[in-house]
DNA sequence: AGAAGTTTTCT
DNA sequence: GAAAACTTC
């Protein structure tokens, strides 16, 4: 039996599942800090290239894992497995209890570490900022991962768990991962592109650059948050734009926040948080649907985003949100299916930010205020220029401006001028947003307004600290 | 971190 | 008459 320390290596040298054969003076590093690690699943020396990010989140589910295990205890004898702790959806936990299980069975010690200022098994999220400060701030590990010797695994395990072959091709468009990458992105960020960060957060195009990306590997666990935030905190000591600097630190702590309420309240998943909207929507149209779920309802920005989305992996905030908004709104769907599309087409799906905002944005929690985006207005404020609709709806993108933004107010004489036909080379708005706004509006403040929903948005948020009234505006 | 409608303030 | 402030859904 072979008793040399194991390592599996996102990248350079990130370790992804670490499963120690006790060597403690090696592995005892690792433990102590929170970058994180996703389960793997490949033979080693295939991972550097295999731990890429792909064109969708790589996630081993219950029998892969078990199988994955098998395989490993069938050439070594695992005394102790690292993870972090993930906050993550059904399918990943009922993966988690079989880790436990087989660990259980097989007497291998499993160590888990909270991820990012993220506390399990908590009721209550008193003093939690505190808490979450306290852990920024503490010391950044460095271990030294390449003491660790590693080996190899016979075979490929990917190939021989028939693992979807969706996950095993990287998007041509997607940003690179790994360590390395991350920390150009990250070193890039504080000393130039944050400069522009507040003014250019809402904007689809000029976001792509002045926003940090460092989502994707905060997300694979190339970068811990403890890292960003400290080199944030770093490049403000060092004259970088503290305004700048000061807002993105802000929306750290709110990423953890929504994780850590997710990590406390699962079901946002799968079910309104609020029962008092679950009839609501009941009327599917699968027309409409596909309309949305292809960029193909009319309206350029909305058609723009999500080409972009599906292209790239990757929008800002605000429009992500305008797409829910759309969906949920304008179109009147249930959010659940669009929800799921959405999170397979991020490249930094987290789940504990996802859903959350989903449903906040589809307005299901009945604490929220109603938000609902005029994907006109959103265009005329935040593509002033149309330079994204032009990127992304090419079809566009020799038209005066104010068509780029409003193509169905051409006139037949200029759609022949500008070869531009609606309904045949561009769709026809799917709606009249001027009229679901409303619909959506009346309906929305009707039943947020019952005595029955507000009773049940006060249940939800008894449970839910000082801060989150804030968040909810005091409703 | 929404949008539309209405009232007040500024030029 | 436009911009800002405020209200309402």
């Amino acid at each position: 039996m072979d008793h040399l320390p194991l390592k599996l290596a996102i990248d350079d040298r990130r370790p992804t599942l670490l499963i120690g054969f006790l060597e403690p003076s090696l592995i005892n590093a690792p433990q102590s800090d929170e970058r994180h690690w996703r389960f793997v699943y490949e033979s080693f020396s295939d991972l550097a290239e295999q731990l890429k990010f792909y064109n969708q989140q790589l996630y081993l589910l219950q029998t892969e894992v078990q199988e994955f295990f098998t395989r490993l205890t069938e050439q070594y004898q695992i005394k102790i497995i690292f993870s972090h702790e993930e906050t993550g959806i059904q399918i990943t936990y009922d993966r988690d209890k079989a880790v436990a299980e087989f660990c259980k069975t097989n007497g291998i010690n499993w160590t888990e570490t909270p991820t990012g200022g993220v506390i399990r098994g908590i009721r209550k999220r008193n003093n939690w900022p505190k808490h979450w400060y306290s852990k920024m701030e503490c010391l950044v590990e460095n271990p030294e991962i390449e003491q660790l010797q590693s080996v190899k695994l016979k075979g490929s395990l990917i190939n021989d768990l028939q693992v979807d072959s969706k996950f095993k091709t990287r998007h041509p468009s997607f940003q690179e991962g790994g360590e390395s990458k991350a920390k150009l992105y990250l070193k890039s960020f504080f000393e130039v592109r944050v400069n522009n960060y507040n003014k250019h957060i809402s904007k689809p195009e000029y976001s792509r650059k002045s926003c940090s990306r460092l989502s994707p590997y905060l997300a694979w666990g190339n970068l811990s948050m403890r890292q960003v935030y400290q080199a944030g905190k770093e490049a403000s000591k060092n004259g970088g734009s503290k305004r700048n600097i000061q807002s993105f630190l802000s929306r750290l702590r709110w990423h953890c926040h929504f994780i850590q309420k997710f990590e406390m309240m699962d079901r946002y998943e799968y079910m309104n948080i609020n029962p008092a909207y679950n009839e609501i929507r009941d009327n599917w149209s699968e027309q409409k649907y596909q309309a949305w779920e292809t960029g193909n309802t009319g309206y350029p920005l909305i058609d723009a985003c999500m080409k972009c989305l599906i292209e790239t992996g990757y929008l800002n905030f605000r429009m992500r949100s305008m797409l829910v908004s759309f969906l949920t709104h304008h179109l009147w769907l249930d959010w659940k299916r669009g929800a799921d599309y959405m999170a397979s087409l991020f490249l930094d799906f987290e789940p504990g930010i996802h859903y959350p905002q989903f449903q906040m944005q589809a307005g299901t929690t009945g604490y929220n205020t109603v938000r609902i985006y005029n994907p006109v207005k959103q265009s005329e404020d935040n593509d002033p220029d149309a330079v994204f609709i032009s990127k992304w709806v090419p079809v566009l993108k020799n038209l005066p401006l104010q068509f780029k933004h409003k193509p169905w107010t051409m006139t037949a004489m200029e759609e022949n001028m500008y070869g531009v036909k609606i309904g045949k080379d561009y769709p026809f708005p799917i709606v009249d947003v001027k009229q679901t706004y409303k619909e959506a509006s009346k309906n929305l403040w009707s039943i947020k307004n019952k005595r029955h929903t507000r009773e049940e948005a006060r249940k939800i948020l008894a449970l839910q600290n000082e801060e989150e009234r804030v968040e909810s505006g005091g409703d």
